[in-house]
DNA sequence: GGCTCATGTAAAGGTCGTTCACATGAGCTG
DNA sequence: CAGCTCATGTGAACGACCTTTACATGAGCC
């Protein structure tokens, strides 16, 4: 392997032509592997065959390279919970649910991106940029509450959308951070991360007095048979949100 | 300064006679002030008083000095869940919101601990001391989640426990690793963590189909109806777990 | 008094982050 | 095209850190 960084380097010439994005690309890499503690910018420059003093041409420092990235995460995530919840489609509570689990995917799926976001000790105001991208990605949850609050059955009082955009997010990332990633993950459960995450949030929603009643999470791979949003049942599905006892 | 080190090494001589201990102590202070990740081996030796070299004659490494501050937390962690528990006293409920309340009071005062236990990536299995001590403390959360589920009103099927106490506890972790610790904090928020936490929960017991109006269970194997202001401060307020809008 | 071994020290090698003076060459200007 | 400029990359150097190794100290025990 060691012939690639002689070969990129003939290949290349003195000037990189690339590097900013070369930099981003093996800091992600290497991030997924070892952690964003564990992360060297001279790892970085390594791999992008430049020299270790290469990096600061384009990052003031090591903290706003992961930074960077942790902003680039955001804007993943916006978009990928942006997908998820659908504008809501087919219905509300579905599309809610889908965003908790897009959640999750996205913390299983892009452990670097979300080891800078979350773990990396980059505070969210550690550059505007960062913060807006983090805010956008955060607004989508809160959407989404909003339309659910809306929703709320008559006679209850209507929670705070915000609020509820908050117990979500923390759920979701509670889960993810001590059970869906890397070493946290050796903990043993009962129940993957997905469904624990899906009974949690089926049961907090029927705790703000939201008909849950949809078919049993895990067992039905398929699209749900759409239920309309005034959902007539009004009961716990046979075993409840956490499905039946084996 | 340097003549600190001279004093020190005077007073005490060639021996420091207790330095495991004084290296905990300092590692502790350094991850409070600087986290985890800038907490440094070289610091915690100059702060006790000896060369970079010595801790090496007490722990195999930096991982091992930070996995035995990580142990040590979640014995902590476990004496104060206990306490908060309080054997489910003055009943379950709120011996429960109680022990949510703990979790946050334990990240928010002991910043270190909390750290080493969960942010600076010793994984839980590091060595089997740090998971035992990690296990006896998620009992204390799991069984106050048994006695909870035993509590479950008639009619409704009984929630697994386990998951009532994963549940509980990615909630606590993830209000408090989001909102009430550190740079984390600076997220602005309408309301407390611990309010946040609170409701969080109450919400949640209300979809498992538990009373949070914190009125003596009808059915009562509950140890004696107590007054419901015993500790919470409240019981749930007329519009609900969140309070009235401001 | 003398031995032994846990405990501490100094020195050295390797890695990093970061800076600085200098090199290169892409692109503009004429 | 010649020449200039400036963004971009290099190499060397500094100090801090982690860790190992050979050596020093002295507390506890015979």
């Amino acid at each position: 392997m060691s012939w690639r960084k002689e070969t990129r380097r003939a290949e290349r010439g003195y000037h990189h032509g690339n590097l900013k994005e070369a930099l981003l690309q093996a800091a992600l890499g290497l991030i997924a592997e070892k952690g964003a503690a564990g992360f060297t910018f001279a790892d970085a420059a390594r791999m992008a065959g430049v020299s270790a003093a290469a990096p600061y041409r384009h990052f003031r420092d090591r903290d706003e390279l992961l930074s960077s990235i942790a902003q680039r995460g955001f804007e993943q995530f916006e978009s990928r919970l942006t997908a998820a919840w659908d504008d809501g489609r087919p219905d509300t509570v579905t599309a809610f649910e889908r965003v908790g689990r897009a959640y999750l995917a996205f913390a299983r799926e892009e452990p670097a991106f979300y080891n800078a976001m979350f773990e990396s000790g980059v505070p969210v105001d550690a550059n505007p940029a960062l913060q807006a991208a983090s805010e956008r990605a955060f607004n989508i949850i809160r959407a989404a509450a909003e339309r659910l609050a809306a929703l709320a059955p008559p006679g209850t009082p209507r929670p705070p959308a915000m609020m509820m955009a908050l117990h979500i997010w923390s759920m979701a990332h509670g889960v993810a951070s001590l059970f869906s990633r890397g070493d946290a993950a050796r903990r043993k459960l009962p129940m993957s991360p997905d469904e624990l995450l899906e009974a949690e949030v089926l049961i907090y929603l029927r705790g703000l007095g939201f008909p849950t009643d949809r078919r049993p999470p895990a067992k039905s791979a398929e699209p749900p048979p759409v239920p309309p949003e005034a959902s007539s049942g009004s009961g716990v599905p046979p075993g409840g949100p956490w499905g039946k006892p084996k």
